[in-house]
DNA sequence: GCGTATTAGTTGAAAATGTAACTAACAAGG
DNA sequence: CCTTGTTAGTTACATTTTCAACTAATACGC
């Protein structure tokens, strides 16, 4: 009894990859034509807006993210002036980072576009599906396989 | 009445991202360390695989991936002597793209493992949930938004 | 046929990403 | 203090991806 075949369509890291690109490609024409910003840099800026202020080594952890990537969306988002950084007096290894008053109207305008584009893509699935969705990603994305 | 707040855990975009890396991480380094190859060559070899052979076009099409990405994957595979070009001699713009018995053999090799690498993602999810996200992914890869 | 438009695929330069080595600050043991 | 180790974050370099321009082959309108 010979194996089932392989069925690229049935495998998972392919499909997520897929969808996600799909699902992202529109998105990520907002804030790049509307600020210049790298899907990085609108991840961190995201964080900032969502969680208040937190080091760079927060924010790494919280998006799962390499700590290079995050480095240069700071900077990035400095050079903008969309994040104030300030050196933590008690471990001056640590930089606190939060918006700036032009970050957080960034993060309101792209927010309310987020909030509508989400609508949209979650309209072309069923209610119930689309929450079960949401809960196997959030699984998924927990802990390394 | 004040729109609900921004909630990057709901957004769907940023959950299938991580999904997709988190997912895709691992076995990455199984075509990485075995045949140094990249994830647009696995992807590649994986098409030719399993429809047969087909032009690049196709593959472009199918892969919704973009024409130079698949154009340097094939190179890669050819020069690893995993696939053969084949000019068509009705419209000689097309190559056919097949894999060679080596190609083959890769295909097995990773696919077999692909297999049980989705069974043990798939295993974190509860039976129901995983087919409804498969579909679910499935449905939103299907055309841009 | 012949000029023009399309299409398949490649190539080169610029941008982005990943990897590894690095600096600076702190911690801990002596 | 002073060595050794660890951690936050940056920088340099190699690899990969993207973007735009290109070549070669075919299709189309006349």
């Amino acid at each position: 009894m010979k194996p089932k075949d392989f069925d690229l369509n049935e495998f998972l890291p392919y499909l997520l990859n897929q969808a996600a690109e799909v699902s992202g490609r529109a998105f990520q024409r907002v804030y790049k034509d509307r600020y210049g910003m790298l899907r990085t840099e609108w991840r961190v800026l995201c964080h900032l807006g969502q969680f208040g202020p937190m080091t760079a080594h927060d924010i790494v952890r919280a998006a799962q993210s390499h700590k290079t990537k995050v480095s240069r969306a700071v900077a990035a988002l400095e050079h903008k002036r969309f994040v104030v950084r300030e050196t933590l007096q008690r471990d001056r290894r640590y930089a606190s980072l939060q918006l700036s008053p032009a970050g957080r109207r960034v993060y309101a305008d792209l927010t309310a576009i987020a909030q509508a584009y989400d609508a949209k893509v979650m309209a072309r699935l069923e209610p119930s599906a689309a929450a079960a969705l949401k809960d196997a990603l959030r699984q998924l994305a927990r802990e390394p396989i």
